[in-house]
DNA sequence: ATCCGAGTGGGGAAAAGTGGGGAATAGTGG
DNA sequence: CCACTATTCCCCACTTTTCCCCACTCGGAT
C-alpha cells in the first residue's frame, strides 16, 4: 500500500560511501535474483571494489564470471602470454566479443546481458560467490550440483 | 526489568584496550552462546589477535575455523602451492565462498552467517576452542563427543 | 560491599535487496 | 528527416536484514 500522510522528506537514497581500503579479496556466498530488467544486486561486501565499473564475461564453466577493471586486464593479460599469435587472436576473438564492461545504478545493481544470461542459463535465483580476485554468477541450482560434486571429489574443506 | 531512577552514567562500555602483544597463540576450550541475530562474543583473551579483523570458513570436520586476517592469507596461499590450474580453479571455487570476513561489534561479538552456522550444525550452545593458529566453532554437543573420540583412540594427552 | 570486565539481550536506525514508473535514449521503418 | 517502438536508465518506494548502541547480569578481584 502506498504511504500517505505528510511528504516524504527522503534524501534519494544512495549508497553507502565505502572505505574503499579493507578487503582485496571476494569472499562468501550471496544468494540473489535477477528481475524482470535484467538486474542484479552486487553484493555489498563486493561493492567497494566494482565502484570504478568492471568486466563481467562468460566463466570458466555455466557461469558468469565478474572481475574490476584492474582484474580484468591483469587477467587476460595473463591468459595472453605465451600463446602463439594464431592462438592469440582466436582467444582474443572468443573472450572479448563475450565479455561487456558493468557500471552500477544508483542502487548497487548491475545489468547482466541477455546473451551472457543465456549462456550462463540463468533464471532469476542466482548464487553469487566471491572467489578471491574475481566473483561468479551461477544459476541458484547449477551451483548447488558444483558445489556437492566439487565435495564429492575434494573431500572436506582443508581448514 | 528496566531500571528507573537516576539517569545513568554510563560511559558507553567499550572494549577494553589491549595490550596487542603477549599471545601469538590461541589456547583454550570456551563455552559461549550464539544469539537469535546470530552473534557470538569472542573470547576475550582472542580479542587482541582479532581486532582488525578476520575470516572464518567451514573447518575440518563439522566445525568453523576462524583466521587472522594475515593467517587466512598464509594458510591459503600455502595450499594453493604447487597445483595445476585446473585443480586451483576448483580449489579456489570451495575455499573462498565458503569463507567471510568478519569484524567485532562493540562488545566484542562477531556475526556467524547463517549458511555457515547450517553446516557447522551450531544451535545456541557452542564450544570455542583455541587451536594454536586459529580458533574454532563447535555445536558444544558435536566438540563433547568428538573429544571423547579422541581420547577413546589416542590414549593420554602426552604431557 | 563495590568495582569492573566479560558475556548476553534487545530496541531502533541505517543499509541492503527488490520492484516498478516514467523519462531519456537508441533503434527501426517509412 | 520524422514518427513509432523498444530498450535503457534514473528515480522513488517498500521490505528485510544488518549493525550500532544501551542495558542488564554475573562472577571474580579489590
Amino acid at each position: 500500500m502506498l504511504r500517505e500522510g505528510p511528504p516524504l522528506q527522503l534524501v534519494s537514497r544512495r549508497l553507502k560511501k565505502v572505505p574503499a581500503t579493507g578487503s582485496v579479496m571476494f569472499l562468501g556466498e550471496h544468494e540473489h535474483t535477477i528481475d524482470a530488467k535484467g538486474r542484479m544486486a552486487v553484493p555489498a561486501k563486493f561493492r567497494a571494489q566494482m565502484d570504478r565499473g568492471g568486466v563481467i564475461s562468460k566463466g570458466m564453466g555455466v557461469c558468469l564470471s565478474v572481475y574490476t577493471m584492474q582484474g580484468w586486464e591483469e587477467k587476460s593479460t595473463e591468459l595472453a602470454s605465451g600463446k602463439s599469435s594464431d592462438e592469440l587472436r582466436d582467444f582474443e576473438r572468443r573472450i572479448y566479443p563475450s565479455a561487456s564492461e558493468i557500471e552500477l545504478d544508483g542502487q548497487g545493481r548491475m545489468v547482466i546481458p541477455a546473451k551472457l544470461r543465456a549462456y550462463a542459463e540463468l533464471g532469476t535465483e542466482v548464487t553469487v560467490a566471491g572467489v578471491r580476485d574475481h566473483f561468479e554468477v551461477w544459476d541458484r541450482a547449477s551451483w548447488q550440483s558444483y558445489q556437492e560434486k566439487l565435495e564429492a571429489e575434494g573431500g572436506t574443506v582443508p581448514f
